[in-house]
RNA sequence: GGCGACGUACCCAAGUGGCCCAAGGGGGAGGUCUGCAAAACCUCUAUUCAGCGGUUCGAAUCCGCUCGUCGCCUCCA
């Protein structure tokens, strides 16, 4: 099998095929930093890392992009608020982000963008609509995109543009549109806003163009997968198709993904209504931040998914799961032959997680691929049939598995203090004094790391989360 | 009001016409191993897939209706 994706716009599964096999292009919507991004937005972003993942390990070269929205409404009422300006703001959160998903273990985008440093690209944009008539300007200064002037408006969001329940709280009285469905391209110069100088003449962009002005900037007129929120789709995502598609004349983009929401206490995820967890507070909280990353992963994008104590819960004991097998193989000694049937063992695990993976990137049977493996490695180094080779073999193959999941514990060395409190343990294990050894092994754990013991011996592993 | 998704064990969650008397993870019960603990392994924990009808040789999977949950139509990952 080839990977497959849904594509929200045709609604089709398709099988996935690069426009250019050398460099598949990929595009993220990203975070608008006026705050600190919460679980709910890091399961989008993560979910685009699973594709970025699983494509390079399929081998494609990829190129990610994912923007950063540093200017829009609530970074201007936030900046407001605090009295620093919008960059301020804007590089605060900007920084929180970009720690966050390095703990979450997302891969860091090749390219991200700033919306600031790209207005040219966005006047240019513009000032194209303006050419083939489907924008046009108000008093105030302020350029809007004529959705009558494009009939296939709504195609993505599968709306009916006449259908359509014209939103009451719209900007209508704000902006003087000829149609209140007409969206803004270029925002007019107003007190307090920060105005940027441009082709299109003063004022600062709409939200929408920013994504088409940054992922055409560095993807061409037409690439192969964007991403988003379910949310996104419309209005976002409809309008950046319309205004991009109109300007180029180009097919905007080969395959549409968008994953479902967040759910917390029934409903979702969301800034608005408050119904949020953020990175830091859950790992303030005890939770390893790969434990997180988990149950952010571990069920199908396209599924709500619930998220709390009891899924974190469950997400820990999984990786610790693997931890457990990563460290059984690390440190296994054994004068066995090889095992013939690993290899077939070994096979079968790949082919479930790969068929799990082109399916849509449905991870759930791919884990449940890793689980069985982990259960079969398990049994055989309880019955003492792997050979060192053997083991290593198979360490491998996680390790090559884990290049999508990364959920697999660093290979990090023991601080020398902690190292010689194992030793002092195995010593006073060797001597049968268990009362010390039983000590140390307490103040170990306390201290992260996990001393069990075997027939060959301690071994050791981190724990990482504390638990209540 | 329009559009859409979903409802599988105690919890999360795969499976979308026969390999299913239904993966995997968590939790629970019992057992093995062990100085103890932990980990691990073994057994058990859904004759049943929201309910009711229908199609079919055959349905969790297709169709219809009913009930329920969630989402989008407005800033939003």
């Amino acid at each position: 099998m080839t990977l497959h994706l849904l594509d929200t716009l045709s609604g089709e599964t398709r099988p996935f095929e690069p426009l250019d096999p050398t460099n598949v292009r990929v595009y993220s919507c990203g975070p608008t930093v006026y705050g600190p991004a919460h679980v709910g937005n890091f399961r989008s972003f993560l979910f685009a890392d699973l594709l970025v993942r699983y494509l390079r390990y399929r081998g494609f070269p990829v190129t990610w992009v994912m923007n950063i929205t540093d200017v829009d409404d609530k970074i201007i009422r936030g900046a407001l608020a605090d009295g620093t300006g919008i960059a301020e703001v804007a590089e605060r959160y900007t920084t929180r982000f970009l720690a966050d998903a390095a703990t979450l273990r997302m891969t860091v985008p090749d390219v991200l963008p700033r919306a600031t440093a790209h207005i040219d690209e966005m006047a240019a944009l513009i000032e194209a609509l303006l050419a083939r008539g489907h924008a046009y300007r108000t008093d105030d200064g302020s350029i809007f995109f004529r959705i009558a002037s494009w009939p296939a408006y709504g195609r993505l969001a599968h709306l009916d543009p006449a259908e359509m329940r014209i939103g009451e709280r719209v900007e209508a009285d704000e902006y003087a549109k000829d149609d209140v469905r007409d969206f803004a391209l270029w925002k007019g110069p107003r007190d307090g806003e920060p105005p940027w100088e441009t082709a299109v003449g003063p004022g600062r962009p709409g939200w929408h163009i920013e994504c088409s002005a940054m992922s055409m900037r560095y993807l061409g007129t037409s690439f192969d997968v964007h991403t988003g929120g379910v949310d996104l789709v419309f209005p976002h995502h409809e309008d950046e198709m319309a205004q991009s598609e109109a300007a180029t004349g180009d097919p905007f983009v080969r395959t549409w993904l968008h994953c479902a929401h967040l759910q917390m206490g029934g409903e979702k995820m969301a800034k608005s209504t408050g119904n949020i967890a953020r990175v830091g507070d859950v790992v303030a909280e005890g939770v390893s931040p790969r434990a997180l990353r988990y149950a952010l992963i571990a069920a199908h994008y396209r599924m709500g998914l619930s998220f709390g104590p009891d899924s974190l819960h469950a997400a820990a004991s999984a990786v610790e799961r693997l931890d457990a097998v990563w460290a059984a193989l690390g440190g296994y000694p054994s004068d066995a032959a090889d095992d013939a049937a690993l290899d077939a063992v070994l096979e079968t695990a790949r082919r479930g997680f790969e068929d799990g993976l082109d399916d849509d990137l449905n991870v759930s049977p791919a884990l449940a691929a890793v689980f069985d493996l982990v259960r079969e490695l398990n049994r055989r180094i309880a019955a003492r049939i792997l050979s060192t080779a053997d083991a290593g073999r198979a360490r491998d193959v996680l390790a090559d598995l884990d290049r999508v999941l990364a959920l697999l514990p660093d290979e990090d060395a023991l601080e020398p203090e902690l190292a010689a409190l194992v030793e002092a343990r195995a010593a006073a294990r060797g001597r049968r004094e268990w009362a010390e050894s039983d000590r140390l092994r307490a103040e170990l754990l306390d201290r992260g790391i996990a001393v069990e013991d075997t027939r060959d011996g301690q071994r050791w592993r981190r724990t990482e989360a504390r638990h209540g």
